[in-house]
DNA sequence: GATAGGGCTTCCCATCATGGGAAGGTCAAG
DNA sequence: CTTGACCTTCCCATGATGGGAAGCCCTATC
């Protein structure tokens, strides 16, 4: 199987695919005599299990971590719900930031009369800080210096 | 003022009022004979009002609209409420997506032993696709196929 | 056998926000 | 004049992902 074929098996890209031999998270695929990369069918099936932890939010030291558990016949499924619930708080902690964004948000936009007149108490919340639920906010674990953007951006 | 000390008065970072003034999103600071960058109380709002503005999740874009709406004394409140409530509908998807994420993880979890037996049907449920709540979830918006990662690694 | 087209290879660049660090110039205090 | 803190620009890295170029390979068709 090329490289083409295991991306679609696997639902990840043929980009992501060598992304991820080249960084290490999966060995290096075999080569044909062309140099074409080859695959089996329990290669699709390592790939597959990437992007399920993908889409539950693991990052890739997440997923190598847990990757290694499951070639691991040996480990203790404590090990594994360690992992699994150390994702959750994080996502908890995530999701507690982005509601108190929502909340300041809608505080804000509900002063705001949205007619036609310049007037606006949102403009003017960015402006002087007065940004009650998020001001001391972020509560949940301090305000969101993150690393990281959180998404994409504003359209 | 140097750009250190209108770092430390606005809360963004030195390394970031440049970022902004190379991407446009502020205009080219005045310079001093030796070509330090230099800046008034009046850029120092701005900056402010750029820091409160990603803090409630807008991207550069979204800033760079919000920055226009703040300058036009004439603009209409309800330009500024449609971008507000644009940045809230967004991140209710992306909470939406995160307590999916969450919602999978935990039925995992919960019906993981956590002891020292190998067996795990959180490593089961990635291997198999068999992730129920996040199967067809994502159901708010279509599947979290996101460009961005949502955030830090797993640690 | 030649040619077309699609798939494969590697390499570079971009995103978005942010920081790290190097190499070198500047300024204020001693 | 030296020292140390601060400034300048430039490059690199993160994390996951995509775009695209230049060039090789394979298969099918004429």
């Amino acid at each position: 199987m090329n490289i083409g074929q295991a991306a679609a098996a696997s639902g990840v890209s043929a980009k992501m695919i060598r992304h991820y031999e080249a960084i290490g998270l999966i060995p290096p695929a075999g080569r044909s005599a062309a140099g074409y990369r080859s695959y089996g069918d329990p290669d699709v099936q390592v790939l597959r299990f990437i992007r399920r932890a993908r889409d539950m939010g693991f990052g890739i030291d997440g997923i190598a971590e847990l990757l290694a558990l499951w070639r691991d016949r040996t480990r203790a499924s404590a090990d594994v719900k360690r992992l699994a619930e150390a994702r959750i708080a994080d996502l908890r902690q995530r999701i507690g930031h982005l509601m108190a964004m929502v909340e300041t948000l809608e505080a804000l936009s509900a002063s705001c009369s949205g007619d036609d007149r310049p007037d606006c108490p949102i403009l003017k919340g960015f402006e002087t800080g007065d940004l009650s639920p998020a001001a001391g906010a972020g509560g949940i674990g301090g305000p969101p210096r993150r690393r990281h953007p959180a998404g994409p951006a504003a359209g």
